[in-house]
DNA sequence: GTGGTCTAGACCACA
DNA sequence: GTGGTCTAGACCACC
């Protein structure tokens, strides 16, 4: 599993760890079943506060993502890829509803968005898997 | 001048206030070399705390969107509709650009991405937000 | 007289009263016996408050550079071209010493800044007589 | 890190204190990457009130001179000499400009001006500024 | 009247 | 522990 964190990003590092743990799972790095690096492992490879990892992987198992077998260590759910990405699909939904909400408020139209995402969806396409 | 606070919010107050300021200028319901009103006006209104609503002020006025006279008042700038207009689909560019991102991570296609902008736009035509 | 003021700037617009009027002192613009405008004059003419002028007015007064004849008005006092003279070199004298101090922390050498005075003189020779 | 405040000043504690920053960073007192007294502490050591210790702060990250890690403390970017220093050498060719343009205006000469550059490097040579 | 600065003290999220 | 936000209330210079 890969994660890549910002320190000096102004979003809180336990909500980064979170997300970047979905995205290992949509991207296929890590499958249902899986086990996932013990809270120390994890903060040793990101040098950060055991606390903090802590507090991700507990808003993991909260969201049904992760489940934890005491004294055997934390794993990836059972049909953990389905439920991400319905709830990756939601966010999605609730962030573009947002964006075309501020769209109409700036006069962007939708022919001007509708370029622009074309554009976008093109422009990504040999980038980044990472 | 019609500002909005949630307070249920985690956005911090000052930071609405500057959305919803900009949001204002952006409908012409404010036009460059208004005056707006005062700090202590609009603390009252708002019933929040003078320094949150200077700290709004000054934020405004570091981005050019504001200029004060001394002991005269607070004042739109001149050109700030294209200044703000600019900015903010800027701003939008970017959001839509990170969702283009996300959408391809989680296998949410052009095509479908279309189809909601093209529901959201129809959706929001008839609405009334305040 | 000519008096140009930035409304904008965060210097008091009494003060930049202050500084125009020595300047055209200097300028030679007025000469020492000369009266100069009255308050509401003046305060009509910068469309400032006549209270702003009425400031200005009595710390050039209070500096000698001004004086009052009542009923008759306000007039540059005599020798006061020599008088704000002295003032204005020993000024510019603790401006030199500041930079200069700041120069060396900055660690700009003696030579350095030689040669940008040596410009800046170039560079101005026939400009803003304003 | 030394922070002197002048509290006859007419200048703001805050600025007082970003200044004082500055000048510790570019006689090499603090590096890029250390970390700098938390907010708490340096309030107390300077007996004045966090929030305004704070202000600095803030207002020195924004410049990008400090870094803030979440929780973890503030520090010195990196690269911030360099940085600092050739804004400090900018806004000090821009005081120069300002003092020549009032030398111009004053009627004081190149040659002047040199000899008195000339003696303030040098009686500053051997003082102690704290 | 205006905004600018500062203090004292509180609560919060984050690491 | 850290910084971020907010309130209440004060004093100041300026217009």
């Amino acid at each position: 599993m890969h994660i890549l964190l910002e320190p000096t990003s102004h979003y809180p590092i336990y909500e980064q760890i979170i997300q970047q743990v979905k995205a290992n799972i949509l991207r296929g790095v890590v499958m249902a079943g899986d086990q996932v690096p013990s809270v120390r492992e994890m903060s040793a490879q990101l040098t950060v506060n055991p606390n903090t990892v802590s507090k991700a992987y507990k808003e993991l198992e909260r969201e049904g993502v992760f489940v934890t077998y005491r004294g055997k260590g934390t794993f990836i759910s059972e049909d953990v890829q389905e439920l991400v990405h319905k709830r990756e699909v939601k966010l999605l939904k609730e962030q573009a509803e947002q964006i075309v909400a501020t769209a109409k408020q700036v006069g962007v139209t939708k022919e001007e968005m509708m370029i622009w995402i074309e554009e976008m969806f093109k422009e990504e396409e040999g980038e980044a898997h990472d």
